[in-house]
RNA sequence: GCCCGGGUGGCGAAACUGGCAGACGCAUGGGACUUAAAAUCCCUAGGGGGCAACCCCGUGCGGGUUCGAAUCCCGCCCCGGGCACCA
């Protein structure tokens, strides 16, 4: 039954993976025939931004866990494309440069360089003939033709507009950048405002469709409620006061029935009706109010619950539902970005309008009593003002016909009351702003834009792209808000191409996002220099199959991808309007509880770990240390397990039977239930647990729990199964282990063993025995017994006799094949 | 403040739809092999009690529903993430 080998071979990683890896390489099994594949499957991850320190954990982790998925599908007997690619424009790239003094368009290079070497070791099955870099002439020229498609069809639009503004990247910033009103590159920089012609891209104006989308695609939950919640939608009314000229002011709320409450109004400081309301008694503190809020930065003037601060105009207007007249202020707490920048204030029912009205001595009207009992937001500070609530339980009070209703009753009924007096209608808000995508930098494709004298603006026409982004020396950003290009006058003065007089240049450059948004696009068509995108390929492959990523990208990088896949489908390019069917979301690799990073000094470098334990035993490591859409904690005293682990595997497969022993049924039934598991756990991403399943297979082939302590001999049959479904995660290790069981195809040419239901069956199972719903025993019994049987079997375990004793069964519970409980 | 996710042995974790809590692995202890060590193999391993068969307690805390709760409900505490003067 088993013997004992003379000298076993030990498994040596570097070896196997170096001699796996070049046969890869020279068999070209990682080479996908895209327009010869029968059952394309597109298994995508993150295009890396190629940064000088290398690939870092995080990475690894999240590249492993898409290449087992695409590993596993090809199993399945799809054709799987898996490009690579690097982001490699942007500011990120840029501020690296000029850190260390060199140009970007010389580290980017080296940088990618040793990526690739680096996603090489890692084994990944990569197709390297698919490669882009956002960075090659040949990808941004298209970048620059979206832009352009975008600019023809009006979504691509140049507005003055208050923008973020890092004085440290010397550039205007997306709003999805400034994270705690601080630019994301730099913690410590407030970001401020400042009022610049840039290039929005209207993505507003697909902001029903982004969200109603959301509803159907295959996506991590907690990705589409980041996204849900970015775009903000809140439903309301617009309502309209009139001043005693007649001139009206919009305001948006989601709370049309406090409207009789509704005691003074609030514009934002940059309303352009501030001009026009204020009297002239008031002019001069309006103006240096608005001087002050204007020069503030956001942070200041954002972070809430500070001292609530404001001027009155010397305005007043009608309150269209009481007819009263009410003052009208301007204060910084009213945004001019949101809704219509002007508010009406309810300061009973809204914590800002209650705490402004408290500090202004503004009139407080509770308009809805909340039901007894029901706790109030802030009770009243004085006997004569009410207390603050913000609830929508309870009922009208102080509304005329309105009293006495619900306000949910009460939204549709006043909304509907004043539309009929031409003073309000039913309105959809949303918090989500147009993309700005003008970067006043260098390291970035310029936007294809010519500005004549005479024509206007005019696009750059489509023969003349790329526009090239010209090698200069000095790329330096400064405090002018133009680009570093704005100071090559060789580049940017150009004839215009429409009148052939003196013309310049766009000197901005596009937001590295754009450069991201498309590139899943580009991978299956990088040979043409003619088109994007080619039809026929981009209808086999596209959309993406499967994509795994960080849910960091949740809001930048893939509501970006959709809208722009959105936006060339609206424009006939694409067939599809969204990129990506189905979206995991991996989790986050820490270190000793802490996201790890260079200034707490708990950086993993995996080419460490990969040098001294191969890569295969690193990547089934990571993919084991948790669950891989939530991450976990590296400690490297696990490796060893997994190591150990193979090993055990190396020796059952250079032991090795081929005559075909006889399989006992347990065993059997062992490989089944562990095909259909890791089946299903792979499926799901759910790879530690897939894990766990196949070492409790390994367990059982080397007979553990006996004393023997020689490698038993395991037929082939049995071993196969194992190597193939270890394959997705051990790549080169399964290959060697392949060759071992006398194969002279890749392992990957193989297919999923083949679940049999008949085979994983038990015919007989333990049912738990409860009495009063604490297990006192268990009994075997054959699989399906009936209710009665069940029962009679438990009552004859002496365990449950002593529990039951004389006592008749009140009630009798039976789980099929699980448990029976007797209530006694 | 609002919206998610999480809290289970010494540690990472597992547990289908409410049905044996702790699979799998790490570390630890004991044993085998060895002159010895490493490697390897075997056993034990939530806490407490008992010579033992067994018994009691136990999934962040307090209540509840249920024959039965890590899982469902109510009220809290702590950790992680997202949003945040968004009307």
């Amino acid at each position: 039954m088993t013997h004992t080998q003379s000298s076993p071979e030990r498994y040596d990683p570097a070896a196997v993976e170096a001699r796996w890896q070049r046969r890869w390489r020279e068999r070209q099994t990682n080479a996908t025939d895209l327009s010869g594949a029968v059952r394309p499957y597109y298994n995508l991850m993150m295009f890396p931004y190629p940064s000088a320190e290398g690939l870092h954990v995080g990475n690894v982790f999240a590249f492993v866990g898409a290449d087992v998925h695409g590993r596993f599908r090809r199993l399945q007997g799809w054709d799987v494309f898996e490009p690579i690619g690097f982001d490699a424009f942007g500011i990120h790239s840029e501020n690296y440069a000029l850190k260390v003094n060199t140009h970007p368009a010389e580290l980017i290079p080296r940088n990618i360089a040793r990526f690739r070497e680096q996603l090489t070791r890692v084994g990944l099955m990569l197709d390297w003939d698919h490669e882009v870099q956002t960075t090659d002439p040949r990808y941004y020229k298209w970048t620059q033709w979206i832009f352009l498609k975008l600019f023809e069809a009006g979504l691509a639009v140049k507005k003055k507009a208050p923008v973020n503004w890092c004085p440290e990247c010397k550039t205007v910033l997306a709003n999805e950048q400034v994270i705690d009103g601080r630019c994301e590159r730099h913690p410590d920089t407030p970001v401020t405002q400042r009022f610049l012609e840039q290039w929005f891209f209207r993505i507003t104006a697909f902001t029903e469709r982004l969200l109603e989308n959301l509803q159907r695609i295959d996506w991590s939950e907690s990705t589409r409620l980041m996204q849900t919640n970015w775009i903000g939608r809140s439903e309301g009314a617009e309502l309209v006061f009139r001043t005693e000229y007649g001139t009206p002011i919009e305001v948006f709320t989601t709370r049309p029935d406090t409207v009789f409450g509704a005691t003074y109004m609030v514009l934002a400081p940059e309303h352009p009706l501030v001009q026009v309301l204020t009297t002239d008694e008031r002019r001069e503190e309006v103006d240096a109010y608005r001087r002050r809020a204007a020069a503030m930065d956001v942070v200041t003037r954002r972070v809430g619950e500070k001292e609530k601060t404001g001027v009155f105009t010397g305005a007043t207007c009608r309150n269209p539902a009481t007819g009263e007249q009410v003052p009208v202020w301007i204060a910084d707490y009213v945004l001019m970005e949101y809704g219509t920048g002007a508010i009406m204030a309810v300061p009973a029912h809204d914590e800002r309008d209650y705490a402004f009205a408290l500090t202004f001595g503004l009139q407080i009207r509770q308009v809805v009593e909340p039901p007894a009992g029901t706790p109030v937001d802030a009770p009243a500070p004085r006997p004569d003002v009410p207390p603050l609530y913000t609830g929508w339980e309870g009922t009208l009070v102080n509304s005329e016909r309105f009293d006495g209703m619900t306000p949910t009753d009460a939204v549709p009924a006043i909304t509907e009351w004043l539309e009929s007096q031409g003073a309000g209608k039913k309105r959809v808000q949303h918090r989500l702003h147009d993309w700005c995508i003008s970067r006043q930098r260098y390291w970035g494709p310029p936007i294809p834009i010519i500005y004549c004298a005479h024509c206007g603006t005019v696009p750059v026409p489509e023969v003349d792209l790329p526009v090239e982004l010209p090698p200069l020396e000095d790329f330096r950003p400064d405090e002018s808000g133009v680009s570093p290009l704005a100071r090559n006058e060789d580049w940017y003065q150009v004839p215009c191409p429409t009148c052939g007089g003196d013309a310049r240049r766009e000197t901005d450059v596009s937001d590295t996002f754009l450069d991201s948004a498309w590139y899943f696009l580009r991978y299956p068509s990088s040979d043409f220099d003619d088109r994007p995108f080619d039809p026929t390929l981009t209808d086999k492959w596209l959309p993406v199959d499967s994509y795994i990523g960080g849910n960091e990208h949740a809001v930048l990088h893939l509501m970006y991808s959709r809208f722009i896949t959105m936006a060339l489908h609206d424009l006939g390019h694409l067939a599809f309007e969204e990129p990506f069917t189905r979206f995991r979301a991996h989790g986050m690799i820490v270190k000793d509880g802490a996201k790890m990073s260079k200034s707490r000094g708990n950086v993993v470098i995996p080419d460490e770990y990969i040098a001294r334990w191969g890569a295969d035993t690193f990547r089934m490591y990571l993919m084991f240390l948790g669950p891989y859409q939530e991450g976990g904690d590296f400690r490297d005293e696990g490796i060893s397990g997994i190591r150990r682990f193979l090993d055990k595997v190396w020796g059952l497969v250079n032991a090795a039977t081929f005559e075909g022993g006889e399989i006992t049924a347990p065993t059997m039934r062992k490989l089944h239930q562990t095909i259909r598991g890791v089946a299903e756990d792979l499926e799901e991403l759910r790879y530690n647990t897939a894990i766990a399943k196949l070492m409790e297979y390994v367990n059982v082939l080397r007979g553990k729990g006996s004393d023997d302590a020689s490698v038993p001999d395991v037929c082939s049959e049995l071993l196969e199964p194992l190597v193939v479904m270890l394959a997705p995660l051990v790549p080169h290790f399964s290959e060697e282990c392949w060759e071992r069981l006398r194969h002279d195809t890749s392992v990957f040419d193989a297919s999923w063993p083949v679940f049999e239901a008949g085979l994983a069956e038990e015919d007989h199972v333990e049912l738990v025995v409860q009495v009063n719903g604490k297990v006192r025993g268990r009994v075997s019994v054959p699989v399906g017994i009936a209710h009665e049987d069940a029962i009679r079997r438990a009552l004859q375990l002496e365990s449950v006799k002593r529990f039951v004793e004389d006592r008749p069964l009140r009630k009798t519970i039976y789980v099929e094949d699980r448990l029976v409980n007797l209530v006694v």
